[in-house]
RNA sequence: GGCCAGGUAGCUCAGUUGGUAGAGCAGAGGACUGAAAAUCCUUGUGUCGGCGGUUCAAUUCCGUCCCUGGCCA
């Protein structure tokens, strides 16, 4: 695990030489078909080199979900060992990685009809009234809620309408947990956070010089492309989105892009910092893929000879 | 050397018809269950370039000096 631009690609990449282990990504953004600069997906001749599982597994007009992360990740997670290797995951979605380890409680999946109705009602009266209607019907979560936080307040209500009960109701459940396996948690993180922003910068830029703008302008041909569509909202993508619409210059765009990455950058350190037993290594010095490899290697050791 | 435009929060800049100042971005902290690279919440004391003057009161007006940029010598 690790924020965006912690190098985790390379380290994996080392590990995947050295141990026979199959990378599964963890990364909400890189699932997409054709989303690969902005992305920051693994080269090609890197993803000949070791497959990973789970990119490029849906395109960039449909939606994916924890839920189903946790589905797909299960599944290969088994075929892996069956084939007497070590599944690695790779990523920077915390979501992800604590939907597959945690599990999730039997909710609902999201109904389009519902959200679009939903929204339409939040169109009209504005998110603190759907707000106010959900403490109606589940003053818990309403109150939990803050009135504008439209996705949970929408989900909140999608759960009720579909099920007839609150979520907060649905959440007490006690969740079965199914993950027959023994974790060992590594996170890739800056000793100093200036450094990592000196290479989102880099990177960003690296990124337009690429040709993110040709690769979205080539998307919006190919594909029936909104704005308000989860691919799009990814970093790089809605700022590359705006500039293409003609609401920011070049330089705004490069600005913006560099700022929202940042903005990532931080809230996935903040959820790593949450998480237990993880073991940290510094991703800006020189051998972090040796000291990795070397760690897992040891552990690995420790488990067999237990 | 002369003229002009500036010097206000880490950055870009507003503003105060004189009552010691506020936006965006950055930064910091937090929430999070089928969109999570998402969604949302909290957080701004800074010799308003230095020194003098006018004034009950100056960041605001005046003088002067320093710095930056432009134009002219």
């Amino acid at each position: 695990m690790g924020p965006t631009a912690s190098g985790k690609t390379a380290v994996a990449l080392r590990l995947a030489r050295e141990l026979p282990c199959e990378i599964i990504s963890v990364d909400s953004a890189q699932i997409y078909k054709g989303m690969d600069i902005g992305t920051a997906k693994p080269e090609a001749a890197v993803l000949k080199e070791a497959p990973h599982h789970l990119i490029d597994i849906i395109e960039p007009h449909e939606r994916y979900s924890a839920a189903r992360f946790r589905d797909d990740a299960l599944a290969l997670m088994r075929e892996i060992t069956e084939r007497e290797r070590i599944p690695l995951l790779v990523g920077g979605t915390m979501l992800y990685f604590q939907a597959l380890t945690e599990g999730l409680n039997e909710l609902p999946e999201a109904d389009p009809m519902i959200r679009l109705m939903i929204d339409t009602m939040a169109a009209e009266q504005g998110w603190p009234a759907l707000h106010a209607q959900l403490a109606r019907v589940d003053p818990e979560t309403a109150a939990r809620l803050e009135p504008n936080d439209a996705q949970r307040i929408q989900r909140a209500l999608e759960i009720y309408y579909i099920t007839g009960r609150p979520v907060s109701q649905l959440l007490k459940k006690p969740k079965y947990v199914y993950f027959p396996y023994t974790p060992l948690k590594v996170a890739l993180l800056p000793g100093d956070r200036e450094g990592l922003h000196a290479r989102i910068a880099k990177r960003f830029e690296g990124m337009l010089e690429a040709g993110l703008v040709d690769e979205l302008k080539q998307l919006r041909g190919e594909y029936a492309l909104e704005a308000g569509m989860p691919s799009m909202r990814c970093v790089g993508y809605r700022q590359t989105w705006e500039h293409l619409e003609g609401r920011i210059d070049a330089h705004a765009l490069r600005e913006q892009g560099i700022a929202a990455t940042r903005q990532l950058a931080k809230r996935q350190l903040t959820w790593l910092r949450s998480i237990e037993g993880v073991t940290e290594f510094d991703c800006l010095t020189e051998d972090v893929a040796d000291l990795v490899l070397e760690y897992i290697r040891r552990e690995l050791e420790a488990l067999l000879v237990g």
